[in-house]
DNA sequence: CGGACACTTCGACTAGCATCGAACTATGAA
DNA sequence: TTCATAGTTCGATGCTAGTCGAAGTGTCCG
Protein backbone atom coordinates (compact mmCIF):
# COMPACT_ATOMS: atom_id res chain seq x y z
CA UNK A 1 0.00 0.00 0.00
CA UNK A 2 2.81 2.44 -0.30
CA UNK A 3 1.64 3.55 -3.57
CA UNK A 4 -1.44 4.71 -1.66
CA UNK A 5 -4.16 6.54 -3.30
CA UNK A 6 -3.27 9.25 -5.78
CA UNK A 7 -4.63 11.55 -3.47
CA UNK A 8 -2.18 11.41 -0.79
CA UNK A 9 0.50 12.66 -3.12
CA UNK A 10 -1.18 16.11 -4.20
CA UNK A 11 -2.90 16.44 -1.02
CA UNK A 12 1.18 16.42 0.71
CA UNK A 13 2.09 18.77 -1.83
CA UNK A 14 -0.78 21.41 -0.51
CA UNK A 15 -0.34 20.39 2.96
CA UNK A 16 3.29 21.96 3.63
CA UNK A 17 2.85 25.04 4.93
CA UNK A 18 5.49 26.89 2.82
CA UNK A 19 3.66 25.50 -0.54
CA UNK A 20 0.38 26.44 1.32
CA UNK A 21 1.52 30.05 1.85
CA UNK A 22 2.83 30.06 -1.93
CA UNK A 23 -0.65 28.59 -3.55
CA UNK A 24 -2.78 30.95 -1.66
CA UNK A 25 -0.57 33.96 -2.49
CA UNK A 26 -1.32 32.64 -5.97
CA UNK A 27 -4.88 32.54 -5.51
CA UNK A 28 -6.16 35.46 -6.89
CA UNK A 29 -4.73 34.30 -10.28
CA UNK A 30 -2.09 36.53 -10.58
CA UNK A 31 2.00 35.60 -11.15
CA UNK A 32 4.28 36.32 -8.81
CA UNK A 33 8.16 35.62 -9.01
CA UNK A 34 10.02 33.14 -7.49
CA UNK A 35 11.66 35.86 -4.64
CA UNK A 36 7.91 37.30 -4.18
CA UNK A 37 6.71 33.98 -3.30
CA UNK A 38 9.52 33.32 -0.88
CA UNK A 39 9.17 36.29 1.30
CA UNK A 40 4.98 35.36 1.08
CA UNK A 41 6.11 31.60 2.28
CA UNK A 42 8.39 32.85 4.78
CA UNK A 43 11.28 31.14 3.64
CA UNK A 44 14.41 31.81 1.62
CA UNK A 45 15.19 31.74 -2.02
CA UNK A 46 16.66 28.49 -2.55
CA UNK A 47 13.80 26.67 -0.53
CA UNK A 48 11.28 28.41 -2.83
CA UNK A 49 12.61 27.55 -5.72
CA UNK A 50 12.71 23.80 -4.42
CA UNK A 51 8.66 24.10 -3.37
CA UNK A 52 8.10 25.58 -6.95
CA UNK A 53 9.68 23.21 -9.15
CA UNK A 54 7.92 20.38 -6.96
CA UNK A 55 4.48 21.88 -7.51
CA UNK A 56 5.28 22.85 -11.33
CA UNK A 57 6.17 19.31 -11.86
CA UNK A 58 2.92 18.68 -10.28
CA UNK A 59 0.97 20.57 -12.65
CA UNK A 60 -0.41 22.48 -10.15
CA UNK A 61 1.31 25.96 -11.75
CA UNK A 62 2.07 26.95 -14.41
CA UNK A 63 5.40 28.67 -15.00
CA UNK A 64 6.90 31.30 -17.42
CA UNK A 65 9.98 32.86 -18.12
CA UNK A 66 10.49 36.63 -18.49
CA UNK A 67 13.77 37.77 -18.77
CA UNK A 68 15.89 37.09 -15.55
CA UNK A 69 12.58 36.03 -13.77
CA UNK A 70 10.10 33.56 -13.12
CA UNK A 71 6.54 33.79 -13.11
CA UNK A 72 4.57 30.99 -11.54
CA UNK A 73 0.64 31.36 -11.79
CA UNK A 74 -1.95 28.26 -10.39
CA UNK A 75 -2.09 26.52 -13.64
CA UNK A 76 -5.95 26.30 -13.73
CA UNK A 77 -9.17 28.06 -12.49
CA UNK A 78 -9.54 24.28 -10.97
CA UNK A 79 -6.33 24.14 -8.80
CA UNK A 80 -7.88 27.08 -7.04
CA UNK A 81 -11.11 25.76 -6.55
CA UNK A 82 -9.76 23.28 -4.65
CA UNK A 83 -7.69 25.44 -2.56
CA UNK A 84 -11.34 26.86 -2.18
CA UNK A 85 -12.82 23.64 -0.90
CA UNK A 86 -9.96 22.94 1.34
CA UNK A 87 -10.09 26.35 3.05
CA UNK A 88 -14.03 25.34 3.48
CA UNK A 89 -13.12 22.02 5.43
CA UNK A 90 -10.64 23.99 7.36
CA UNK A 91 -12.81 26.15 8.74
CA UNK A 92 -14.81 23.53 10.06
CA UNK A 93 -12.00 21.89 11.98
CA UNK A 94 -12.38 24.89 14.39
CA UNK A 95 -9.54 26.52 13.28
CA UNK A 96 -9.80 30.42 12.91
CA UNK A 97 -12.50 31.42 11.00
CA UNK A 98 -12.05 33.12 7.87
CA UNK A 99 -13.61 36.79 7.45
CA UNK A 100 -16.04 36.37 4.57
CA UNK A 101 -16.88 40.06 4.44
CA UNK A 102 -17.46 43.08 2.35
CA UNK A 103 -14.32 43.18 1.23
CA UNK A 104 -14.26 39.63 -0.42
CA UNK A 105 -16.89 40.81 -2.83
CA UNK A 106 -15.24 44.12 -3.60
CA UNK A 107 -12.60 42.12 -4.62
CA UNK A 108 -14.52 39.90 -6.95
CA UNK A 109 -15.50 43.11 -8.53
CA UNK A 110 -12.54 44.97 -8.96
CA UNK A 111 -8.95 44.73 -8.10
CA UNK A 112 -5.12 45.06 -8.97
CA UNK A 113 -3.70 41.94 -10.51
CA UNK A 114 0.10 43.15 -11.02
CA UNK A 115 -1.01 46.51 -12.40
CA UNK A 116 -3.78 46.52 -14.32
CA UNK A 117 -7.58 45.93 -13.39
CA UNK A 118 -8.93 42.73 -13.00
CA UNK A 119 -12.20 41.03 -10.99
CA UNK A 120 -15.09 41.71 -13.01
CA UNK A 121 -15.01 45.36 -14.01
CA UNK A 122 -11.31 44.05 -15.83
CA UNK A 123 -13.06 41.33 -17.67
CA UNK A 124 -15.80 43.96 -18.91
CA UNK A 125 -13.32 46.05 -19.78
CA UNK A 126 -11.50 43.83 -22.22
CA UNK A 127 -15.26 42.52 -23.54
CA UNK A 128 -15.70 46.05 -24.58
CA UNK A 129 -12.90 46.63 -25.90
CA UNK A 130 -12.99 43.53 -28.23
CA UNK A 131 -16.59 44.67 -29.27
CA UNK A 132 -15.74 47.94 -29.98
CA UNK A 133 -13.23 46.68 -31.94
CA UNK A 134 -10.48 48.10 -30.21
CA UNK A 135 -8.94 45.18 -29.78
CA UNK A 136 -8.40 42.27 -31.86
CA UNK A 137 -7.39 38.75 -30.99
CA UNK A 138 -8.17 35.90 -28.98
CA UNK A 139 -5.10 34.00 -27.01
CA UNK A 140 -2.92 37.07 -28.88
CA UNK A 141 -4.36 40.50 -28.75
CA UNK A 142 -3.56 43.11 -31.12
CA UNK A 143 -4.44 46.68 -31.39
CA UNK A 144 -5.63 47.43 -34.62
CA UNK A 145 -5.46 51.01 -35.99
CA UNK A 146 -8.91 52.61 -34.77
CA UNK A 147 -8.10 50.99 -31.03
CA UNK A 148 -4.53 52.59 -31.23
CA UNK A 149 -6.46 56.24 -32.41
CA UNK A 150 -8.69 55.60 -29.54
CA UNK A 151 -6.07 55.04 -26.81
CA UNK A 152 -4.01 58.10 -27.89
CA UNK A 153 -7.32 59.82 -27.68
CA UNK A 154 -7.52 58.76 -24.23
CA UNK A 155 -4.45 59.97 -23.06
CA UNK A 156 -1.59 56.93 -23.23
CA UNK A 157 1.31 57.08 -25.31
CA UNK A 158 1.26 54.44 -27.12
CA UNK A 159 4.39 55.18 -28.78
CA UNK A 160 6.39 54.58 -25.40
CA UNK A 161 4.74 51.14 -25.22
CA UNK A 162 5.55 50.16 -28.22
CA UNK A 163 8.94 50.98 -28.05
CA UNK A 164 9.38 48.93 -24.37
CA UNK A 165 10.11 45.48 -24.40
CA UNK A 166 6.75 44.62 -22.08
CA UNK A 167 4.31 43.47 -24.66
CA UNK A 168 1.42 45.83 -25.33
CA UNK A 169 -1.05 43.05 -24.86
CA UNK A 170 -1.70 40.02 -22.71
CA UNK A 171 -4.85 38.31 -21.73
CA UNK A 172 -5.04 37.43 -18.44
CA UNK A 173 -7.26 34.68 -16.85
CA UNK A 174 -8.98 36.02 -14.34
CA UNK A 175 -9.49 33.98 -11.22
CA UNK A 176 -12.91 34.96 -9.75
CA UNK A 177 -14.39 35.34 -13.20
CA UNK A 178 -12.61 32.71 -14.99
CA UNK A 179 -12.41 34.66 -18.03
CA UNK A 180 -9.63 36.76 -19.68
CA UNK A 181 -8.99 40.65 -18.57
CA UNK A 182 -6.75 43.11 -20.21
CA UNK A 183 -2.64 42.96 -18.74
CA UNK A 184 0.31 43.96 -20.83
CA UNK A 185 1.92 47.11 -20.64
CA UNK A 186 -1.78 48.85 -22.06
CA UNK A 187 -3.47 47.05 -19.33
CA UNK A 188 -1.51 48.95 -16.62
CA UNK A 189 -1.65 51.92 -18.56
CA UNK A 190 -5.31 52.06 -18.97
CA UNK A 191 -5.40 51.63 -14.95
CA UNK A 192 -2.86 54.33 -14.54
CA UNK A 193 -4.98 56.63 -16.40
CA UNK A 194 -8.32 55.45 -14.06
CA UNK A 195 -6.55 56.10 -11.03
CA UNK A 196 -5.03 59.27 -12.25
CA UNK A 197 -8.47 60.80 -13.17
CA UNK A 198 -9.39 60.16 -9.62
CA UNK A 199 -12.28 57.50 -11.56
CA UNK A 200 -10.96 54.66 -8.73
CA UNK A 201 -8.36 54.66 -6.19
CA UNK A 202 -6.70 51.78 -4.96
CA UNK A 203 -8.07 50.76 -0.93
CA UNK A 204 -5.09 48.98 1.38
CA UNK A 205 -4.91 45.21 -0.16
CA UNK A 206 -5.32 44.41 -3.66
CA UNK A 207 -9.15 46.40 -3.95
CA UNK A 208 -10.00 49.01 -6.87
CA UNK A 209 -12.51 51.27 -5.83
CA UNK A 210 -14.82 53.04 -8.14
CA UNK A 211 -16.32 56.17 -7.12
CA UNK A 212 -19.93 56.71 -8.56
CA UNK A 213 -18.34 59.05 -10.88
CA UNK A 214 -15.82 57.25 -12.10
CA UNK A 215 -18.58 54.41 -13.08
CA UNK A 216 -20.17 57.18 -14.84
CA UNK A 217 -17.28 58.50 -16.65
CA UNK A 218 -15.78 54.77 -17.67
CA UNK A 219 -19.47 54.44 -19.10
CA UNK A 220 -18.64 57.68 -21.38
CA UNK A 221 -15.60 56.88 -22.58
CA UNK A 222 -16.12 53.01 -22.76
CA UNK A 223 -19.60 52.53 -23.64
CA UNK A 224 -23.04 51.36 -21.29
CA UNK A 225 -21.67 47.74 -21.09
CA UNK A 226 -18.92 47.98 -19.04
CA UNK A 227 -20.49 48.90 -15.62
CA UNK A 228 -24.11 48.11 -16.02
CA UNK A 229 -26.42 50.43 -13.67
CA UNK A 230 -27.37 48.73 -10.87
CA UNK B 1 4.58 31.91 9.00
CA UNK B 2 4.58 29.32 11.10
CA UNK B 3 1.11 28.97 11.63
CA UNK B 4 0.83 29.10 8.00
CA UNK B 5 -2.73 29.48 6.06
CA UNK B 6 -5.30 26.79 7.85
CA UNK B 7 -5.06 25.01 4.31
CA UNK B 8 -2.16 23.73 5.03
CA UNK B 9 -2.94 21.97 8.28
CA UNK B 10 -6.07 19.98 7.04
CA UNK B 11 -4.30 19.16 3.37
CA UNK B 12 -1.59 17.96 5.48
CA UNK B 13 -3.40 15.50 7.25
CA UNK B 14 -5.14 13.88 3.99
CA UNK B 15 -1.21 14.18 2.76
CA UNK B 16 -0.66 10.98 4.60
CA UNK B 17 -1.00 7.90 2.22
CA UNK B 18 -2.43 5.67 5.38
CA UNK B 19 -4.93 8.62 5.93
CA UNK B 20 -5.50 8.94 2.60
CA UNK B 21 -6.59 5.27 1.79
CA UNK B 22 -8.84 5.40 5.18
CA UNK B 23 -10.16 8.61 4.17
CA UNK B 24 -10.75 6.56 0.82
CA UNK B 25 -12.32 3.52 2.06
CA UNK B 26 -14.80 5.55 3.94
CA UNK B 27 -15.99 7.56 0.74
CA UNK B 28 -18.85 5.10 0.70
CA UNK B 29 -19.94 7.07 3.21
CA UNK B 30 -20.33 3.79 5.71
CA UNK B 31 -18.78 3.51 8.71
CA UNK B 32 -15.78 1.16 9.59
CA UNK B 33 -14.25 0.32 12.54
CA UNK B 34 -10.48 1.10 13.70
CA UNK B 35 -9.42 -2.31 12.76
CA UNK B 36 -10.87 -2.23 8.79
CA UNK B 37 -9.48 1.17 8.67
CA UNK B 38 -6.21 -0.16 9.77
CA UNK B 39 -6.25 -3.16 7.53
CA UNK B 40 -7.60 -1.05 4.40
CA UNK B 41 -4.64 1.42 4.91
CA UNK B 42 -2.26 -1.29 5.48
CA UNK B 43 -1.18 -0.74 9.04
CA UNK B 44 -0.88 -1.79 12.37
CA UNK B 45 -3.76 -0.96 15.27
CA UNK B 46 -2.10 1.24 17.24
CA UNK B 47 -0.80 3.37 13.82
CA UNK B 48 -4.27 3.36 12.70
CA UNK B 49 -5.82 4.51 16.25
CA UNK B 50 -3.69 7.45 16.66
CA UNK B 51 -4.41 8.49 12.70
CA UNK B 52 -8.18 8.36 13.51
CA UNK B 53 -7.68 10.28 16.45
CA UNK B 54 -6.06 13.41 14.55
CA UNK B 55 -8.74 13.28 11.47
CA UNK B 56 -11.42 13.11 14.28
CA UNK B 57 -10.05 15.87 15.93
CA UNK B 58 -9.97 17.88 12.94
CA UNK B 59 -13.61 16.93 12.30
CA UNK B 60 -13.18 14.89 9.13
CA UNK B 61 -14.64 11.84 10.87
CA UNK B 62 -17.19 10.84 13.07
CA UNK B 63 -17.19 8.68 15.50
CA UNK B 64 -19.45 6.28 17.06
CA UNK B 65 -19.22 4.02 20.34
CA UNK B 66 -21.27 0.51 19.38
CA UNK B 67 -19.83 -1.76 22.20
CA UNK B 68 -16.68 -2.41 22.27
CA UNK B 69 -16.19 -1.19 18.76
CA UNK B 70 -16.03 2.29 17.64
CA UNK B 71 -16.97 3.21 13.90
CA UNK B 72 -15.69 5.95 11.78
CA UNK B 73 -17.43 7.94 9.01
CA UNK B 74 -16.76 11.01 7.02
CA UNK B 75 -18.08 13.54 8.83
CA UNK B 76 -20.08 15.42 6.14
CA UNK B 77 -21.03 14.96 2.29
CA UNK B 78 -18.47 18.30 2.12
CA UNK B 79 -15.93 15.77 2.95
CA UNK B 80 -16.30 13.53 0.59
CA UNK B 81 -16.46 16.54 -2.26
CA UNK B 82 -13.38 18.12 -0.91
CA UNK B 83 -11.40 14.16 -1.64
CA UNK B 84 -13.23 13.59 -5.03
CA UNK B 85 -12.13 17.41 -5.96
CA UNK B 86 -8.50 16.55 -4.56
CA UNK B 87 -8.57 13.20 -7.06
CA UNK B 88 -9.69 15.36 -10.05
CA UNK B 89 -6.29 17.45 -9.45
CA UNK B 90 -4.12 14.30 -8.91
CA UNK B 91 -5.80 12.82 -12.42
CA UNK B 92 -4.35 16.19 -14.53
CA UNK B 93 -0.81 15.89 -12.59
CA UNK B 94 0.20 12.69 -14.44
CA UNK B 95 0.56 10.67 -11.23
CA UNK B 96 1.08 7.64 -11.62
CA UNK B 97 -1.97 5.68 -12.66
CA UNK B 98 -0.71 2.16 -11.93
CA UNK B 99 -3.89 0.30 -11.54
CA UNK B 100 -5.70 0.39 -14.89
CA UNK B 101 -7.31 -3.12 -14.00
CA UNK B 102 -10.90 -3.77 -15.09
CA UNK B 103 -12.24 -2.97 -11.63
CA UNK B 104 -10.93 0.66 -12.56
CA UNK B 105 -13.25 1.16 -15.76
CA UNK B 106 -16.12 -0.35 -13.47
CA UNK B 107 -15.78 2.51 -11.29
CA UNK B 108 -15.64 5.34 -13.59
CA UNK B 109 -19.11 3.98 -15.09
CA UNK B 110 -20.68 4.38 -12.06
CA UNK B 111 -19.85 4.58 -8.19
CA UNK B 112 -20.86 5.82 -4.93
CA UNK B 113 -20.06 9.52 -3.70
CA UNK B 114 -20.80 9.23 -0.27
CA UNK B 115 -24.11 8.47 -0.73
CA UNK B 116 -25.19 9.54 -4.12
CA UNK B 117 -24.10 8.53 -7.88
CA UNK B 118 -20.81 9.57 -9.33
CA UNK B 119 -19.12 8.50 -12.34
CA UNK B 120 -19.72 8.28 -15.92
CA UNK B 121 -23.43 7.75 -14.93
CA UNK B 122 -23.69 10.26 -12.31
CA UNK B 123 -22.58 12.84 -14.69
CA UNK B 124 -25.14 11.71 -18.02
CA UNK B 125 -27.68 11.93 -14.86
CA UNK B 126 -27.40 15.58 -14.08
CA UNK B 127 -26.62 16.47 -17.61
CA UNK B 128 -30.15 14.72 -18.65
CA UNK B 129 -31.81 16.59 -15.73
CA UNK B 130 -30.58 19.70 -16.50
CA UNK B 131 -31.27 18.97 -20.28
CA UNK B 132 -34.87 17.98 -19.41
CA UNK B 133 -35.36 21.59 -17.15
CA UNK B 134 -35.82 19.46 -14.21
CA UNK B 135 -33.22 21.08 -12.39
CA UNK B 136 -31.86 24.35 -12.96
CA UNK B 137 -28.65 26.37 -12.39
CA UNK B 138 -24.76 26.00 -12.93
CA UNK B 139 -22.83 26.23 -9.41
CA UNK B 140 -25.88 26.33 -7.29
CA UNK B 141 -28.58 23.92 -8.73
CA UNK B 142 -32.47 24.48 -7.82
CA UNK B 143 -35.56 22.24 -8.43
CA UNK B 144 -37.86 24.21 -10.68
CA UNK B 145 -41.83 23.45 -10.17
CA UNK B 146 -41.87 20.94 -12.98
CA UNK B 147 -39.28 18.88 -11.85
CA UNK B 148 -40.58 18.56 -8.84
CA UNK B 149 -43.64 17.23 -9.76
CA UNK B 150 -41.28 14.65 -11.83
CA UNK B 151 -39.18 13.81 -8.70
CA UNK B 152 -42.40 13.54 -6.29
CA UNK B 153 -43.79 11.20 -9.29
CA UNK B 154 -40.48 9.09 -9.35
CA UNK B 155 -41.85 8.49 -5.47
CA UNK B 156 -38.99 10.84 -3.82
CA UNK B 157 -40.40 12.21 -0.69
CA UNK B 158 -39.87 16.41 -2.03
CA UNK B 159 -41.08 17.53 1.69
CA UNK B 160 -39.20 15.34 3.43
CA UNK B 161 -36.26 16.03 1.60
CA UNK B 162 -36.99 19.78 1.61
CA UNK B 163 -37.57 20.15 5.47
CA UNK B 164 -34.00 18.61 6.42
CA UNK B 165 -30.99 20.77 7.20
CA UNK B 166 -28.94 19.30 3.88
CA UNK B 167 -29.33 21.04 1.07
CA UNK B 168 -31.64 19.56 -1.94
CA UNK B 169 -29.20 19.89 -4.74
CA UNK B 170 -25.12 19.98 -4.79
CA UNK B 171 -22.71 19.63 -7.42
CA UNK B 172 -20.14 17.37 -6.60
CA UNK B 173 -16.73 17.44 -9.28
CA UNK B 174 -16.84 13.97 -10.75
CA UNK B 175 -12.88 12.96 -10.97
CA UNK B 176 -12.92 10.78 -13.54
CA UNK B 177 -15.29 12.75 -15.65
CA UNK B 178 -13.79 15.68 -14.47
CA UNK B 179 -17.27 17.54 -14.85
CA UNK B 180 -20.05 17.69 -12.17
CA UNK B 181 -22.40 15.19 -11.00
CA UNK B 182 -25.41 15.61 -8.69
CA UNK B 183 -24.72 15.41 -4.99
CA UNK B 184 -27.16 16.38 -1.94
CA UNK B 185 -30.63 14.93 -0.79
CA UNK B 186 -32.00 14.64 -3.65
CA UNK B 187 -29.08 12.37 -5.28
CA UNK B 188 -28.86 10.29 -2.52
CA UNK B 189 -32.87 9.75 -2.75
CA UNK B 190 -32.38 8.82 -6.57
CA UNK B 191 -29.65 6.35 -5.56
CA UNK B 192 -31.69 4.81 -3.06
CA UNK B 193 -34.94 4.95 -5.63
CA UNK B 194 -32.32 2.90 -8.19
CA UNK B 195 -31.55 0.58 -5.90
CA UNK B 196 -34.35 0.05 -4.18
CA UNK B 197 -35.77 -0.77 -7.50
CA UNK B 198 -32.92 -3.24 -8.24
CA UNK B 199 -32.04 -0.93 -11.16
CA UNK B 200 -28.37 -1.48 -9.58
CA UNK B 201 -26.93 -2.66 -6.76
CA UNK B 202 -22.91 -2.76 -4.78
CA UNK B 203 -20.55 -4.04 -5.34
CA UNK B 204 -18.09 -4.80 -2.49
CA UNK B 205 -15.45 -1.81 -2.47
CA UNK B 206 -17.66 1.68 -4.21
CA UNK B 207 -18.65 0.08 -7.71
CA UNK B 208 -22.64 0.62 -8.61
CA UNK B 209 -23.44 -2.04 -11.23
CA UNK B 210 -26.80 -1.44 -13.55
CA UNK B 211 -28.80 -4.46 -14.92
CA UNK B 212 -29.15 -4.67 -18.49
CA UNK B 213 -33.06 -4.44 -17.30
CA UNK B 214 -31.92 -1.17 -14.97
CA UNK B 215 -30.22 0.91 -17.75
CA UNK B 216 -33.66 0.18 -19.30
CA UNK B 217 -35.72 1.63 -17.09
CA UNK B 218 -33.34 4.13 -16.48
CA UNK B 219 -33.54 4.93 -19.87
CA UNK B 220 -37.73 4.88 -19.89
CA UNK B 221 -37.74 7.14 -16.76
CA UNK B 222 -35.24 9.61 -17.76
CA UNK B 223 -34.35 9.61 -21.47
CA UNK B 224 -32.57 7.86 -24.07
CA UNK B 225 -29.17 9.94 -23.23
CA UNK B 226 -28.51 8.83 -20.22
CA UNK B 227 -27.57 5.25 -21.53
CA UNK B 228 -27.14 5.65 -24.79
CA UNK B 229 -27.14 1.89 -25.92
CA UNK B 230 -23.34 0.33 -27.32
C1' DC C 1 33.20 43.42 -20.69
C1' DG C 2 32.12 43.31 -15.61
C1' DG C 3 28.96 43.71 -12.05
C1' DA C 4 24.37 43.02 -10.30
C1' DC C 5 20.48 40.37 -10.05
C1' DA C 6 17.28 36.20 -10.33
C1' DC C 7 17.22 31.86 -9.89
C1' DT C 8 18.95 26.81 -9.56
C1' DT C 9 21.64 23.04 -7.83
C1' DC C 10 24.19 20.73 -4.30
C1' DG C 11 25.33 19.04 0.15
C1' DA C 12 24.67 18.82 4.93
C1' DC C 13 21.87 19.34 8.83
C1' DT C 14 17.84 18.73 11.47
C1' DA C 15 13.15 18.22 13.08
C1' DG C 16 9.12 16.11 12.75
C1' DC C 17 6.36 12.29 12.37
C1' DA C 18 4.89 7.81 10.89
C1' DT C 19 5.58 3.38 12.53
C1' DC C 20 5.68 -0.50 15.56
C1' DG C 21 5.94 -3.47 19.94
C1' DA C 22 4.59 -3.64 24.45
C1' DA C 23 1.89 -2.47 28.08
C1' DC C 24 -2.67 -0.75 29.52
C1' DT C 25 -7.93 -0.03 29.52
C1' DA C 26 -12.51 -1.32 28.47
C1' DT C 27 -16.14 -4.10 26.83
C1' DG C 28 -18.29 -8.56 26.12
C1' DA C 29 -18.67 -13.54 26.76
C1' DA C 30 -18.35 -17.88 29.34
C1' DT D 1 -14.20 -14.22 37.88
C1' DT D 2 -11.50 -15.16 33.95
C1' DC D 3 -10.45 -15.00 29.24
C1' DA D 4 -10.73 -12.83 24.63
C1' DT D 5 -11.28 -9.05 21.68
C1' DA D 6 -11.10 -3.92 20.43
C1' DG D 7 -8.93 -0.07 21.04
C1' DT D 8 -5.59 3.43 23.36
C1' DT D 9 -1.28 5.15 25.21
C1' DC D 10 3.65 5.25 25.50
C1' DG D 11 8.44 5.04 24.27
C1' DA D 12 11.90 4.07 20.97
C1' DT D 13 13.35 4.05 16.23
C1' DG D 14 14.18 5.28 11.65
C1' DC D 15 13.29 7.73 7.59
C1' DT D 16 11.57 11.47 5.00
C1' DA D 17 11.70 15.95 3.57
C1' DG D 18 12.02 20.82 4.67
C1' DT D 19 15.63 24.07 5.48
C1' DC D 20 19.62 26.89 4.58
C1' DG D 21 24.47 28.38 2.96
C1' DA D 22 27.46 28.21 -0.71
C1' DA D 23 28.52 27.73 -5.21
C1' DG D 24 26.95 27.59 -10.14
C1' DT D 25 24.18 29.33 -14.34
C1' DG D 26 21.89 32.51 -17.04
C1' DT D 27 20.17 37.32 -18.00
C1' DC D 28 20.11 42.21 -17.96
C1' DC D 29 22.37 46.79 -17.52
C1' DG D 30 25.87 50.19 -17.66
Amino acid sequence: MKEGPVIASVAALIGDPARANMLTALMDGRALTVSELAEAAGVTLPTASSHLARLDAANLLAAERQGRHRYFRLADPEVARVLEALMGLAERTGAKRVRTGPRDAELRTARICYDHLAGERGVALLATLKRAGRIAGEDELTVPPEGRAFFVDFGIDMDGLEKARRPVCKTCLDWSERRSHLGGALGAALLDRFLAEGWARRDPGRVIAFSGAGLGALRNAFGEAIAPAG
